[in-house]
DNA sequence: GTCAAATATCTTGACGTCAAGATAAATTCA
DNA sequence: TGAATTTATCTTGACGTCAAGATATTTGAC
């Protein structure tokens, strides 16, 4: 009888004409999923970051040399909207993490390149986000971890 | 392979030194809500409402009679901080859905009660809601859901 | 009974996000 | 070639959230 089932508990009192079964799992992934932001972003925060500007670091990081993605590649990759990207982008480059360059083969886009700074800082803080998710799955063991991971893929299918 | 699947991939040949296993999971939970949490937005704005001012009104709701709670009770089932607490209701009360009454027994405090205009809106919207989230589970069938939210469900113990 | 500590709620200021629209350049196609 | 359409990015304004601090009241210790 954790949280969510009396959430459920009392709806089924209130509204037993609706069937609420769905809401008991995605009501804990929904909560799940704030517990772990949370834990995230204290682990991103000793470096400065936060998720937000991690996740532009990383993308560059691991798309390999030379660092260089376009704005365009950023926003599909993380599934923000473009306005969203270009506020990200302007506090990266005034922390000299990332400059713009300009695009030769299209004057519209420009190019994000991940400084030596931006470099540096993502892989140290990658490393230190990579264990604290580790810590993070510690409830789980081996097996379990192997389970739902193979059911979250078969439902996000579902959506992409 | 999917998108999660090509993240680790990039990350396996960029950073070998780093098990990114966890990534895997974690990044998944976190995708998965973000589509589900649009979704969820689509069929509550029909209502006037977001997932925001809904959770309000759904946890005085399904409280039952008298449809009466503290702000506090509504900060600990939300998850969120009193500030966004106290925004949520300064519009709830706006909109006519909620009212914040004296609370007798503490003059710190106040007593937030569903309108008769709030309880037909959340009791319409729910309805809408619990529909729509049948369907955001049509990809797993009943087996797969039982297994996700048992799964799920020990996860989240380890965080409440 | 009085005063310090704890509690309940609200306020303030900053931040991240988005939708809609603006701008400029590339592409399509007549 | 030239005009219409599409594309890439940025701008604007609004909203939801939080941390930290303010205010008022209650509780607890003496």
């Amino acid at each position: 009888m954790d949280h969510v089932d009396r959430i459920l508990a009392q709806w089924n009192r209130e509204r037993p004409d609706l069937d609420v079964e769905p809401m008991g799992l995605l009501g804990r992934i929904a909560r799940l999923r704030t517990h772990l932001a949370r834990e995230v972003e204290k682990a991103l925060s000793a470096h400065g970051l936060n998720s937000a500007s991690f996740d532009v670091l990383a993308t560059l990081r691991r798309s390999g040399p030379p660092y260089r993605l376009s704005p365009g590649d950023l926003i599909a990759t993380t599934m923000v909207s473009s306005g969203t990207m270009t506020n990200r982008l302007d506090q990266l480059e005034k922390a000299g993490l990332i400059e713009r360059e300009n695009n030769p083969d299209d004057r519209r886009g420009v190019i994000i390149a991940l400084t030596p700074k931006g470099l540096a800082l993502v892989d140290a803080a990658v490393t230190d986000h990579v264990e604290n998710q580790h810590k993070l799955l510690d409830g789980l063991d081996a097996q379990e971890r192997a389970a739902l991971d193979g059911l979250l893929r078969k439902f996000l299918g579902a959506f992409e």
